[in-house]
DNA sequence: GTCTATATTCAGATAGAC
DNA sequence: GTCTATCTGAATATAGAC
């Protein structure tokens, strides 16, 4: 693997762990093995480095928004969709955490976060939609909207609810999965039985992946 | 009023805007217009001063997690209580958002966020438990406990989802008065017609009292 | 209690040899 | 592309006069 390469991904992950504010170049250089001066090489600024992650981040977005619900499979198109979500929430989730510690102007965030919200709000009542067409969701169709924002925003802030709770909240921890199962609270009493029996499962089965990562 | 005060005071307001990590003690002795030397007199190191800060937070919530429904004014000590707790998470609000800048360590409330929570999901399941009692809340009682968590999780983030959403949510921004709206979607569709406009009443004057402050 | 001047530390970044 | 050595600037903190 290309030193460039190695960079952005251990940055990502002392991010994750460690919080972008607390992760300095020379502890960095040291996780990889390499001077600190070839990190300058690669990156001309500490800013740089984030930039070049958070373009994988913004390209990671893009792919999980153009999912589209499958009408012929409602719950396992939904599920997987849920499965991309949480795995962009957690893979880059120093960005959204920290954010306050590198300002607001990273450019390929800077701005676009409301757009993906909003088209994620959008994305997510296309979902509820189709269970509702396929009879297995009853919830008043005027009301799928605050669903989906409530939804998005339970499901974004799964993982900082966690560690508030004094719980583990890293790669294995199983937040993902309690996030997951959390989010079906918010309709689970308005579905066919045995939709909510497939979605605890297809839950298990994220969750699973999540801790094996 | 006491320097010593005016500094917690000036300290909090400035970490809320800038973020904790942005503000410098240069920062905040010009912003005081006294010198950085009788910022140290004060305060022997940074830390002290988040530590003073995090104090009064802890009291504030206490003082909070005090208040119980009145099942003679379900409605009126519901909106009471969230005008307290928004109070509490708008006034302090660096402490959550910014604690990734100043590590997990500060005492006064390193570990106790954990209860806090706890408790404020009890509290929250109580005064469901006496709209429900009062006829005005049709939730089934054993799903009363997921509606409290829920609508913690939704008021606790309500501010930093409006900021990632491009909106304004410094005092007089409206966003407090948002994010009480917004929880209301939680359970609106199941309280009775007149509890519904007293509490979305209730919240515009809650929100007016934000927008002054 | 408040000020000015100074010390300390360290992260971000550069220069130039290999 | 990678290294070692060095610089710079900024932020926290101290010393001591007033």
């Amino acid at each position: 693997m290309k030193t460039r390469d190695r960079i952005v991904l251990e940055a990502r992950a002392l991010f994750n762990e460690q919080g972008y504010g607390n992760v300095t170049t020379a502890m960095l250089a040291a996780h990889l093995g390499i001077a600190e001066g070839n990190l300058w090489y690669h990156f001309k600024t500490r800013q740089a480095l984030l930039e070049a992650i958070a373009e994988q981040f913004a390209s990671r977005i893009e792919t999980r928004l153009d999912m589209v619900p499958d009408p012929h499979d409602p719950i396992g198109s939904y599920a997987r969709m849920l499965g991309r979500l949480m795995a962009e929430l957690s893979d880059f989730r120093f960005i959204y955490r920290d954010q306050a510690s590198y300002g607001e102007h990273v450019e390929p965030v800077a701005g676009k976060a409301p757009g993906w919200l909003g088209r994620t709000f959008d994305q997510l009542e296309r979902y509820f939609d189709t269970l509702a067409d396929a009879g297995l969701l009853d919830w008043p169709r005027e009301r799928l909207r605050d669903l989906a924002v409530n939804t998005t925003i339970i499901l974004r802030y799964g993982l900082e609810h966690y560690r508030e709770m004094g719980e583990p909240t890293g790669a294995g921890s199983g937040a993902v999965r309690r996030t997951l199962h959390r989010h079906l609270t918010l309709f689970e009493h308005r579905l066919a039985p045995e939709a909510a029996i497939r979605l605890h499962e297809a839950i298990e089965a994220i969750g699973a992946r999540a801790l094996a990562a």
